[in-house]
DNA sequence: ATGAAATGCGTTATCGATAACATTAAACTA
DNA sequence: TAGTTTAATGTTATCGATAACGCATTTCAT
């Protein structure tokens, strides 16, 4: 591979007037310049990042650890924080974290080890705290997207869950429905304590008794089997008039459930759900949602992730961005009587 | 930073013995490896990715160049390989071409900067192969996905496009359809090529005749707006019975156009396409697929790409996998009288 | 015309690791 | 016991770039 130094030979220069020349640092005559450039061209040359990144102690390298990108929700968002990243010249390392702590250990360790200038990260829960506060040690910028960790301060991107879900509910009350049951990720995460919180405040607000067996946590996915959420149905009664679920692979599940035990959407049951469906938005049921910014959860994480980069000493106070869902409403809630 | 010199130091030994304690190489006595190892725990020491890459002339990262992970194909295919890559200890890069040549091309420049190990790419079409060509330049592996390149020798899995399209043709000739349009994806692809190729073989063997104006082609997505789709649904005449799709990106496309239209699914048009929906399958209207092995695409040719660069030397004959699809009957084709 | 400032370029050290060779000390052999 | 292995560790060079400093030449001002 032709390195720095070929350049330089071919070129009868030194090594750090090629260096001058790719970098547009320092002085070079016209004429050395442009005799550089075309021995650059001539050979191909391409400088190596790596040799780069050790001297500068920067690599350009950004690490997006998600839980899933088989969900919509981070599916989208990815495509934001790769926009973002690449407009600032930054490359994307990324993995999957599938809510599990202790690939998202592993995944702290390649982050560390890789060197990269900063993450964006939906933590798999509270506990992740333990995997932040390394992140902190090591002083490796980070901002949080989607979750807070409770006892971390750093920048986050949040919805407004809680707001979010009581729209949900307003609308289902709107409709008549009394009976709802709502569906939820580990209440070990934020945003489904939020959700959750959301659900059970507009229930008192409309003088509702919250009845515990209508409350079904478990994970915001991925999953493997239905029987935990068909054993929940069964124990129903009376049976809820709708649900709401906390995002939309849950949605999916039970609407797969559901439709099992022989009930269709919006029929039988109604059901909300927690983000939007990319481009299956308009397959029927035509499920409303409470659809998040997926993309500018990705772009405004980057952007302050990037900022916070850029800005190591100014170091402002931590930024907490708070994106509102919009209520969409299709035709998956049914008006009773 | 702590370096491989403060745990020398700390533990008075050279550096070179605690690279040997950290690599399991060379010989070290036991002693001497607990204290280094105490040392390394105590300060939290984490070795220096990048400075092993320079001078081991490797990064033990991949890059994962798709054409847009917003497609579900691609979204599943892209757990396939960080599966295959992380079982193997490899990090990923990845980026989203967008069926993009220029975007494709700027990509091409970081994975030769970033003297990536290798690469996994499903090329945005024929004119890829000058992006190749820089690869095969510089010597850095790459395996194809989905997509071949006239001109290009290399590692390859694809789908068995052809048969999988004259599946899909069969599926709705024996439901009595004739009047059968194809919207698919654009002819420097070679996958949209044998995709048409089954098409139209299918139409010669039950004697129809291959109307020039039933085929559309545009690009396999993302999309911007309908009205190319809208103005070509408008010039067909007699309308189409049944309509295939190149992907599933362009049936949900076709889908909200025939819905603006007034038309339902199957009841006045049927539908089939290729690529499965993930969880999304089962969201009405049903639509019949040839669904491809996603993940197995991701999964094999990460697979590849890493006996590739592992046996750089012995270097095999070029390897081309087919995967098969499955053809998934549903209920977006109406049997017609 | 002469000292000061500006320009153009080179030298050396460095980033953090590992390979290859060198050295010392211990263990073994005859 | 002297000589030879072998085990354990250290030294030096290197990967490919850039920072910091240094040294000639020009250019400029007075």
């Amino acid at each position: 591979m032709v390195t720095i130094y070929d350049i330089a030979n071919k070129a009868n220069v030194s090594a750090m007037t090629v260096s001058r020349v790719i970098n547009n640092t320092g002085r070079v005559s016209d004429k050395t310049r442009a005799k550089v450039k075309k021995v650059m061209q001539e050979l191909n040359y391409v400088p190596n990042q790596m040799a780069r990144s050790l001297v500068l102690q920067q690599s350009k390298t950004l690490f997006l650890l998600i839980t899933d990108i088989t969900n919509p929700f981070y599916t989208t968002l990815s495509r934001g924080a790769e926009d973002a990243a690449r407009k600032h010249g930054y490359n994307l390392l990324f993995g999957n974290s599938d809510e599990n702590l202790s690939k998202e250990s592993e995944y702290i360790n390649t982050i560390l080890s890789t060197r990269v200038d900063g993450v964006l990260l939906a933590p798999a829960g509270d506990p992740s705290a333990a995997h932040l506060e390394r992140l902190l040690e090591r002083n490796v910028p980070f901002v949080l997207i989607d979750r807070e960790v409770p006892g971390i301060q750093s920048d986050i991107v949040q919805g407004d869950s809680k707001e979010a879900s009581k729209k949900l509910m307003e609308h289902l009350l709107s409709y008549g429905h009394r009976n709802i049951a709502l569906v939820n990720g580990s209440s070990s995460i934020s945003s489904a304590r939020d959700r959750l919180q959301g659900y059970n405040e507009m229930l008192k607000l409309h003088d509702l008794s919250a009845n515990e067996r209508y409350i079904f946590e478990t994970s915001f996915g991925p999953f493997k089997d239905q029987s935990g959420l068909m054993a929940w149905l069964d124990q129903l009664h009376p049976f809820p008039t709708a649900f709401l679920a906390g995002n939309n692979v849950l949605a999916m599940e039970l609407l797969h459930a559901l439709r099992s035990r022989g009930l269709q959407v919006p029929e039988d049951v109604s059901v909300v759900c927690f983000d939007d469906f990319g481009m299956y938005s308009d397959l029927d049921p035509f499920i409303t949602v409470a659809a998040q910014q997926a993309y500018q959860f990705g772009y405004l994480g980057m952007q302050l992730l990037i900022e916070r980069i850029t800005d190591r000493e100014e170091a402002g106070p931590q930024k907490k961005i708070i994106l509102p869902a919009e209520i969409i409403v299709r035709r998956s809630v049914k008006k009773l009587a």
